[in-house]
DNA sequence: ATCCCGAGGG
DNA sequence: CCCTCTGGAT
């Protein structure tokens, strides 16, 4: 784990982020708060580009829990199959939908409480789905924040729940709307879990974290 | 700590 | 071949 930056340099860090990219945006499909939910709880362990592939087809004809329900478990999978994890996934979407349904009238709720309580989404998704479509401040750890906010020393630590509280203590305001986004692209492009490309990071001389040579 | 689990990259 | 991908439940 890489030690804590100081503040000047995680200013200058996001400083080029913002002028690299000033309106960073995920990159998971979704047409409304379902199709959020279901693309993110999707997503977990598997690419967004095969969340995407699959939920093209999925939701023209499933984007509210009444109409999953209607397709069916079976009729899910042959949409998912695709995906890695697709039989647990399907059976939660399937659960989930249920459960909108029967309890908040086939809306997706905004507290993190009754997302967490809904099968198949965990801080990581509730996290998301706060952020992105109830703009409630809530910051989602995946593998790439944990791994990036290590390397750099952003926002280091050692379970995703103290990299979470260093998000928030460690990057400065202006910065907090986009800096999961930035975070995220930064590690799906230039900081990548196997071969890092360094050389074409625009923050390497601010960063602590050299690859060790094999 | 372990299981789930397909696609893509190296 | 092995590793990784916007994790969650047991």
């Amino acid at each position: 784990m890489a030690a804590q930056l100081p503040y000047a340099t995680i200013h200058q860090i996001f400083t080029r982020f913002q002028a690299a990219e000033p309106e960073p945006k995920g990159e998971l499909h979704h047409t409304n708060a379902f199709t959020l939910l279901v693309a993110v709880a999707l997503s977990a362990q598997a690419t967004d580009k095969g969340v995407n592939r699959a939920t093209a087809g999925l939701f023209p004809i499933a984007d509210t829990p009444e109409k999953m329900l209607a397709l069916g478990e079976e009729g899910l999978i042959d949409h998912i199959k695709t995906i890695g994890l697709y039989r647990n996934k399907a059976k939660n979407v399937i659960r989930l939908s249920e459960i909108l349904v029967r309890d908040y009238g086939g809306q997706v709720p905004s507290s993190r409480a009754a997302l967490q309580s809904l099968p198949g989404v965990g801080r990581k998704t509730a996290n998301v789905v706060l952020n992105m479509w109830w703009h409630i401040p809530a910051q989602a750890v995946d593998t790439h924040i944990f791994r990036i906010g290590n390397r750099t020393g952003i926002c280091p630590g050692k379970d995703v729940e103290t990299v979470e509280r260093a998000i928030e203590d460690q990057i400065p305001a202006e910065f907090q709307q986009h800096a999961h986004h930035w975070l995220i692209l930064h590690g799906r492009y230039i900081c990548t879990a196997r071969k890092p490309r360094c050389a074409d990071c625009l923050i390497h001389d601010l960063c602590p974290f050299e690859e060790k040579t094999a």
